[in-house]
DNA sequence: TAATCAAATGTTTTT
DNA sequence: CATTTGATTA
């Protein structure tokens, strides 16, 4: 086997040792790592290189030797997915059980349970809640309203985005610099903090307060720091590409000691959680962070043949911001291995169609002698949208399959509901479930009754539960309202009280208080059309909290879930479906990446942000160069005729500096638009990406690589998007960046009776056009329609002008598809 | 206060 | 197209 040419010859001591027969399992760059046992270390290496393998194989190496017990060792990863498999890989390899592994988890979990040990030094309870997303956006959007903060003044998206930002910088409100206490007209300190005071009342945090309030209290409780510096005899960190300032500034304070023995692992190319503050920087500048560490390259990739190999490195390489690395095929006889197959549709539900038929046919006759079982499947697409019409298919087909991480089960309205009232049985202060609760089922109690226990329990400063309380005893209220609350108060402790009885059952305790307080019923009478699935989803939680002991047990693992039930159906022959991000640290013998049209991958939002940049038509130019070069006489003349347009469009308020747009314009016309010199391309290169692009290139690389031996990209040309049919969808430039010799072209199946087609032409596109006529440009003052209006067209219906310039209109219609159009054809709304 | 209907709105990815 | 928000009515 080529594994032991790799592996070289120099085998040392240690490996001849019959206990430490896992290290045979590894190169002689992981061996390396896995020996390297003392002080910081990280390894840095592209996907499907082992770096996983190493670090769980180090793991077990310092528990074989006994230099640390399981639970001596930090672990951390982003997803629970990505720490559900490290616990299973640790576990297969030393057999160790996942419930000893407490310090391996989420950076979130493990926060949360240092948080729960030491909730009093901050100023909480044990028993906090954590808050979610929605719950998150609800809180901002109320308590911008009780400062009479009109959503235009301050949307409230913008704050919790804000907020979150802040929190994942480890900046709390007292640490905000002066440009970002002028947010928000100056008000940003007195907001955040008036936020984090509601938290603290309700005894809630949020998901960032779990990291921010450990690194306040690392920072601030010497002893507290040392506690779990001693604790943490190594620390190990994977995808350390993800980590965001908070988490690296509590690694740093857990590794502010004696020994520095933290190994981390991850692979700047894989970087895809920018979006949440994640800082592949923190990464590259390993080696400042800690003095004399050592870094570890792995250049052998173990999972992908070939041309799968081939692509995904091609590919990344695009972006322009990128430190190079080499990147190896380690696996043998990969040379005839299967192309990257890419596949384009017209029709609505053709991709998943196809998607559905091709699955069958791997798991029934096979591709090329190979057959392939339902679990070595996996399809990946950009958002969960895209994934409905697969499920649709895989529904009707009846291929197994499970979603990965999907849309969350805690995020249902009736889960929520239900878990509101466990939430308030098990935190009296959370004044925002009680909130939720109070009148679900509708039971009379409205606004003006909420307000006046608002009311009271901030006058005296207690929690609106004990606010509701005095006021039904001291007659505080009008006596119709006074009973309904009193009759609800009465339910809910009698709920309470058995929620929290350890001799009961807590599934028990749950299915009564849900029949006591009448939700069946009223579930049926609010949701006619689906109150089954409703009643079911309740019953299926009643059920997953039967498997923990008490309530406490259930609250805190349900905070930081949101993948539906795994253990049982691991085992299943299942396709699996779920998004890019998700698919990260995964492998599959098949992958099927689907919705690689521009606008799905990469997605419309990140093109359009350039947009702020160039004008729509620079874009136009620049894309249509790279990707789409003119090929006949007529493309040709449309080709030069945007060129010119651009060169006399006016500037606008675009930041382009530089100029670079009419600089590219000028370039073109200088030639025959034909052929194109390095130098151009460059430019155009440059004005069409972004660090957003690049991110969106990642995740099509992490697609890509997740396949071992099949990976087919498909896209489809027409989509519904809200309603509304599109047409005209290009295929993503990601596409166009694989390099030849490593994909096959497949044309649409109903068109062709041949299978195959070498590169394909990109099909003729109703999208943008450069227009028919040239642009002449006239001062357009027929009708003064400008940037921003809105606008109506007799087929296509409303929508906003992005752009405008000489008597033509860059529309982008509100089914999201944008459009060029003479200013005579529509009318100012 | 609850129920009903018209109008507006729509963050993509995860803890 | 869904789902949520707002305005109006019972
Ligand atoms: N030395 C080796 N010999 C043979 N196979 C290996 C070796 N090291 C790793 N592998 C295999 O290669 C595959 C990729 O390994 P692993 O998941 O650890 O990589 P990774 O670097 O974490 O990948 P990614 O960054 O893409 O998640 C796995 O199937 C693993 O079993």
């Amino acid at each position: 086997m080529t594994l032991q040419q790799t592996q070289g010859k120099g085998t040392d001591d240690w490996s001849q040792m019959s206990d430490l027969k896992y290290l045979e399992g590894l190169n002689t760059a992981q061996q390396e790592a896995v020996n390297c046992l003392e002080g910081p270390l990280l390894i840095v290496a592209g996907a499907g290189t082992g770096k996983t393998r190493t670090l769980v194989t180090r793991l077990a190496h310092i528990i074989n030797l006994g230099l640390a017990r399981p639970y001596e060792i930090l672990a951390v990863t982003f997803t629970n997915k990505a720490a559900n498999e490290l616990k299973l890989r640790i576990q297969s390899l030393t057999g160790i059980d996942p419930l000893e592994l407490s310090w391996v988890g989420t950076f979130h979990s493990m926060a949360a349970k240092i948080l729960k040990i030491e909730a009093e030094r901050i100023g909480l309870n044990s028993n906090f809640t954590i808050l979610d997303d929605n719950d998150q956006t609800k809180i901002i959007k109320d308590l911008l309203k009780s400062k009479d903060i009109t959503p235009e003044e301050i949307p409230p998206r913008m704050l919790t985005g804000q907020i979150n930002k802040w929190k994942n910088d480890a900046k709390t409100p007292s640490n905000l610099t002066k440009q970002d206490k002028e947010l928000f007209q100056d008000r940003a300190e007195i907001l955040y903090q008036s936020y984090q005071r509601e938290l603290l009342q309700s005894n809630c945090v949020d998901f960032g307060d779990l990291l921010l309030h450990v690194v306040t209290l690392f920072t601030k409780k010497a002893d507290v720091l040392k506690t779990y510096q001693d604790k943490f005899f190594y620390i190990m960190v994977d995808e350390y590409q993800d980590t965001n300032i908070c988490q690296y500034q509590m690694l740093r304070l857990l590794t502010q000691r004696k020994e520095k023995n933290i190994c981390c692992v991850g692979d700047d190319d894989q970087a895809i959680y920018s979006w949440r503050g994640a800082r592949p920087q923190i990464m590259l500048n390993f080696s400042e962070h800690y003095k004399d560490a050592k870094i570890i390259k792995l250049e052998e990739n173990y999972r992908s043949t070939k041309h799968i190999l081939g692509a995904g490195v091609g590919l990344i390489k695009q972006n322009l911001m990128r430190h190079d690395k080499t990147l190896r095929v380690g696996l043998p006889n990969t040379d005839h291995a299967n192309k990257i197959r890419i596949h384009a549709f017209d029709e609505l539900f053709a991709e998943a169609k196809f998607i559905g038929k091709a699955i069958r046919k791997l798991t029934t006759t096979g591709l090329n002698g190979r057959t392939f079982s339902y679990s070595e499947i996996a399809v990946a697409a950009r958002t969960w949208a895209e994934t409905a019409d697969i499920e649709e298919c895989f529904f009707e087909m009846k291929i197994p399959y499970r979603v990965i991480g999907g849309p969350k089960f805690f995020d249902r309205k009736e889960i929520k509901d239900v878990m509101g009232y466990l939430k308030v049985s098990h935190n009296p202060l959370d004044n925002f479930s009680l909130a939720r609760i109070i009148n679900t089922p509708t039971r009379g109690i409205g606004k003006i009754t909420h307000q006046k226990i608002s009311f009271y329990a901030s006058e005296h400063n207690i929690s609106h539960l004990e606010a509701a309380r005095k006021l039904v005893l001291d007659k505080g209220l009008a006596s119709a309202s006074s009973t309904k609350l009193g009759k609800f108060l009465e339910l809910l402790e009698e709920g309470s009280r058995k929620l929290n009885d350890p001799t009961l059952l807590l599934s028990n305790s749950i299915n009564t208080l849900v029949s006591e307080i009448g939700y069946r019923d009223y579930l049926v009478k609010n949701y006619p059309e689906n109150f089954e699935e409703r009643i079911e989803n309740v019953v299926k939680l009643s059920d997953m909290a039967g498997r923990y002991e008490t309530l406490a047990g259930f609250i805190e693992q349900a905070g930081l879930m949101n993948a539906e039930e795994d253990p049982d159906d691991h085992s299943n022959d299942q396709v699996s479906l779920m998004t890019l991000h998700a698919c990260k640290g995964s492998e599959y013998p098949a992958m099927y990446l689907i919705g690689w049209y521009e606008g799905g991958l990469p997605l419309s939002r990140t093109i359009e942000e350039r947009y702020q940049v160039f004008s729509p038509f620079v874009y136009k130019l620049a894309m249509s160069l790279l990707y789409n070069p003119p090929k006949i006489t007529l493309e040709r003349r449309r080709f030069l005729d945007l060129a010119k347009f651009v060169l006399e469009e006016k500037p606008g308020e675009k930041s382009d500096r530089d100029n670079l747009g009419k600089t590219l314009a000028r370039m073109i016309l200088r030639g025959d638009g034909m052929k194109f010199s390095k130098e151009v391309e460059t430019l155009a290169k440059k004005i069409t990406t972004s660090e957003a692009i690049e991110e969106e290139r990642r995740l099509a690389h992490v697609g890509i690589t997740r396949a071992k031996e099949l990976c087919v990209i498909s896209y489809n040309q027409v989509n519904m998007f809200r309603g509304q049919f599109i047409s005209g969808l290009l295929p993503s430039r990601f596409i166009n960046e694989l390099p030849n010799d490593d994909v096959e072209h497949y044309v649409k199946e109903r068109l062709s009776s041949r299978e195959f087609l070498g590169p394909r032409s990109v099909p003729q596109q109703n999208k943008i056009q450069n227009g028919r006529r040239s642009f002449t440009p006239k001062a357009d003052k027929t009708n003064s329609i400008s940037e921003g209006d809105r606008v109506l067209h007799k087929v296509f219906g409303k929508g906003s002008v992005i752009a405008s310039s000489n008597n033509r209109l860059l529309i982008k219609f509100d089914n999201n598809q944008e459009k060029l159009i003479l200013n005579d054809f529509v009318t100012l709304l």
